[in-house]
DNA sequence: CAGGACCCTTACCAGATGGTAGACGGGTGG
DNA sequence: CCACCCGTCTACCATCTGGTAAGGGTCCTG
């Protein structure tokens, strides 16, 4: 059940956003009273908080797995925007909830940033070791970070406006987003290119 | 004093959303009743209305004055491309409000449609006449014209990222989005590249 | 000066919302 | 069999929300 509670929370939140996602509303989607919702999550906030970390695991550990792999050098750093892109087509609510919550004074958006400041921080470490080392371009590695992120959390705009355009969930767009952000990423980066 | 109301409601509306915007609140920062914001626009949904109907003309007009202009072919793709950013830039809000309306379902959505599809059936008959007469490289105008779009709209998105990273509203990022943009509309409209 | 249009106000309301308190029932271990 | 925990429920509440009704002040005009 709680389980089927943060599923349904999380496409609420994702798609409508926290203020317009009810408890009630939320219940009777599931067939229960909100009273249930509110003994496993104690609070609307602490649903939305539940919601935050299930969200923040699910990238953490994609990006572990590349983490782990042994690409070098920009071959990693391609391989990591690829797995992110991934999970995000799997589910774009995830995505949503992203965006939701990566507003500033959005609640959620401080918790949001404990789980995101740690990845990084800990990317740009890597970077800048990578630049320092002449395996990477040198260039400003917060912002590229954050531009690379706004990218990905974009891709939730673009699929709420195609399809309010009558466009169906296709895939093209977003594998467009995905080239440019790389070419980018590449351009940036790779002292190939 | 109904200008005033239309400002704040536009950025609350653009930031923070519309179901997160109580008329209370609305009228507190402006120092008056909320009554009087009925007074003036009868509902929210009327508010809201009007704030939609204003930003799509301030889009429109920025529009048609290059369309007034003499550029031809790729240049006025070009110089219509910069306008949009240009006035984007100026009041930042306005892109959060079109990305807040811009979602399947939310209200003032059919509103801005009721602005917009005009404008884009506009733009996209145009863009097929140039193709037809050799002048702009054949491709989708529509899946085209929604890219567009939805990046413009996605500057939002990257606005409010960088803020909620301590980034203060610095113009590069920005910039960086509208040269990506036009190298995308280049390659897929100009006969030259 | 009377009348009315215009703008903003106070007073009030019905419904929805998040949240508390407590009862019911069905396991499970002693 | 009993005590206890766990999950869900019913009942209820304080607050906030958008919205209605009506009053008062100001300015222009006949």
């Amino acid at each position: 059940m709680k389980a089927r509670v943060l599923d349904a929370a999380l496409a609420s939140f994702g798609t409508a956003g926290y203020d317009s996602t009810s408890l009630d509303g939320l219940a009777v989607g599931l067939g229960i009273r909100k009273q249930t919702i509110l003994y496993h999550f104690v609070s609307k906030r602490g649903l939305l908080n539940a919601v935050v970390d299930r969200v923040a695991e699910d990238l953490t550990v994609a990006m572990d797995q590349v983490l782990a792999g042994d690409q070098r050098d920009w071959e990693r750093v391609d391989a990591l925007v690829r797995s992110v892109f991934r999970v995000a087509l799997e589910q774009p609510v995830l995505l949503g909830l992203l965006r939701e919550v990566s507003r500033p004074n959005s609640p959620g958006a401080q918790r949001l940033r404990g789980h995101l400041d740690p990845l990084m921080a800990r990317a740009r470490l890597w970077i800048e070791a990578e630049m320092a080392a002449g395996r990477l371009r040198r260039t400003d590695a917060q912002l590229l970070l954050l531009s690379a992120y706004s990218t990905v959390v974009g891709v939730a705009t673009e699929i709420e406006v195609l399809r309010a355009a009558g466009v169906g969930p296709t895939l093209r767009p977003v594998v467009q987003r995905r080239k440019e952000l790389l070419r980018f990423l590449r351009a940036s980066l790779d002292p190939r290119s």
